[in-house]
Order: structure tokens, then sequence, then C-alpha cells
DNA sequence: AACTTAGTTGACGTTAACGTCAACTTTGTT
DNA sequence: AACAAAGTTGACGTTAACGTCAACTAAGTT
């Protein structure tokens, strides 16, 4: 067997690792997010600490809230045991998808959008070059 | 010709239409975002304003903030006689779409993790149902 | 033992994006 | 003229998501 490296990080190897703060990550714990172990009073973080992190920054990046994005990762962590449990599981996944997909509309729009004004000023340069020529 | 009905809108009348108060109006105001005329003391809201407040809505559902939506506002108002404006605005136009697509990138991987969630729920649901068949 | 080096827990400060009065002015109505 | 309705400008309050100390503790180091 190979040297384990124990895999676990500290608090702000972990911060290093992705980019934010010591209290970025204490704060996300503080909501709940985060729920990592402790040798005695210091935080460690494994994988899966690792995982979830990453998701709560692009739940970030698409612009939800925290409170939104601990109901996202609950959706991984819910009981597969209980009927009524995945109901509601499927129910929050559908509505979540549908958040998503009106988003992604959202954002079509704007590319499409953006891409005419590129155009508009591709032309602009390109008659300008024209008069540039003529003078 | 039909009756004109003026085709502008009073503060609370562009508020109601779009689903925000007007105190955010004023407030989007205040940050340049929205120049409406006046009459007298009353701000006046035409065709113009009522696009770019549905652009700020979309900015916003996008996450994006007041700032960066003020700059992207500033994008349809580029003067295309200036050479060195219009470099300026492909590139910011070239970065607003590398973020937007990126941003669509996030939403893919959600959106599979998000069917695997439920494709689990669903397999969940049938086991149980064989379960309860069996009993 | 004395230090430096993380890490920890409060507690208060900060920014963004409005909400919520309060005090006025303006306008159309009775 | 008196008044209710709608709009305006401050000014202060609020929530989310951290930033920024301060005071302490625990773990190795010299």
């Amino acid at each position: 067997m190979t040297t384990v490296l124990s895999d676990v990080l500290t608090i702000t190897e972990l911060a290093r690792e992705a980019g934010v703060t010591p209290r970025a990550i204490r704060f996300y714990e503080s909501k709940g997010l985060l729920t990592p172990r402790r040798a005695g009073t210091t935080r460690i973080y494994t994988h899966r600490e690792r995982g979830r992190l990453q998701l709560i920054l692009r739940g970030k990046r698409l612009g939800f809230s925290l409170t939104d994005i601990g109901e996202y990762l609950d959706l991984y962590d819910a009981d597969p045991t209980q009927h009524d449990q995945i109901l509601l599981l499927l129910d929050k996944v559908n509505n979540r998808i549908g958040e998503l997909e009106s988003q992604k509309a959202d954002i079509d729009d704007t590319l499409k959008e953006l891409s005419g004004v590129r155009a508009q000023a591709l032309a602009a340069m390109r008659d300008e070059s024209v008069q540039t020529a003529q003078a």
C-alpha cells in the first residue's frame, strides 16, 4: 500500500483549495451546510465536505441563496426508505429542475442579445474602416 | 388611427406590471439604471424604461448584482462612432458571453445530477411497491 | 518553560438591495 | 376652499453573507 496522506484537510487548506476564506467555511457550517468532524476542537474535512463545498459554490455562482443551497444539499441526503419522503423529494427535484431550465432560457435570451450587440459593433468597425479607406 | 392611450405609465403602474414595488424602481433609478422623464415632479415611464426594467429583472434572476446589470445595460447605449469605445464594448460583450456560458455549464451539471437523484427516487419507489406486492 | 503557529469562539462592522415610515407637495374631486 | 389619493424626498431599519478584530486554547518548537 502507498502512503495514505490521510486525505483530510484543515480548514485553511480546504479554504485555499476552494478559493474561499476560512471564515466563509465556518459560516456555511453555522448555517448547517457543512458538518465536519472534530479532532478535539479542530475541524477536519474529508472528501464528503469537499464535495459539498463545491456544490455550495456552484449554487452561489447560479445566484441561489445559502438557504436554497441547503435545501438542494438535502436532496442528496434524503432517506429513500420513506414513501412520503420520496414523494417530497421528487417534488422538490422537479421544482428545482424547472427553475434551472427557466434560468437557462434567460441565459439563452441574453446570449442572443449579446451576439446582436457584438454583430453591430463589428459592423460599426467595418464601416469605420471603409470611411478611413475612402478618406 | 386608434386611441393613443399615451403609452406612458406612472411608477405604481409600472411596478404592478413588472411585479416589483415602486420603492425598488426608485432604487434602480438612484443607481442610474433607469432615467425616467418627469412631468413636473412625477416620474413618467415609457417603452424604453419598461424594456430596461425587464432586463434588470432578468439580470437579477441570473444572480447578477445591480452594478453588473448597470454595465450590461450600458452595452446597449454604447456610442458606435468611437473606435476605442467599440473595442471596449466588444471586450465587455465577449466577457459577458463567457460568463453566461460557464453559468450554463454549471446549470447543465446540476441538471444532470438532479435527474440522477430523480431516477434514484423513482427506483426506490418501484422497489417499495415490489416489497408491498410481495408481502 | 517561553514562543510561535494554527485554529476556535464571540462580537461587532460592512455592503447590497430594498422595506418602512414620516413629512410634504401636487392633483383631481366634492 | 377642503380633502383624499398618489407621488416625492429623506432617513432609518432589515436581511444575507461574510469581513474583521479580540481574546483564548491547543500543539509543536527551540
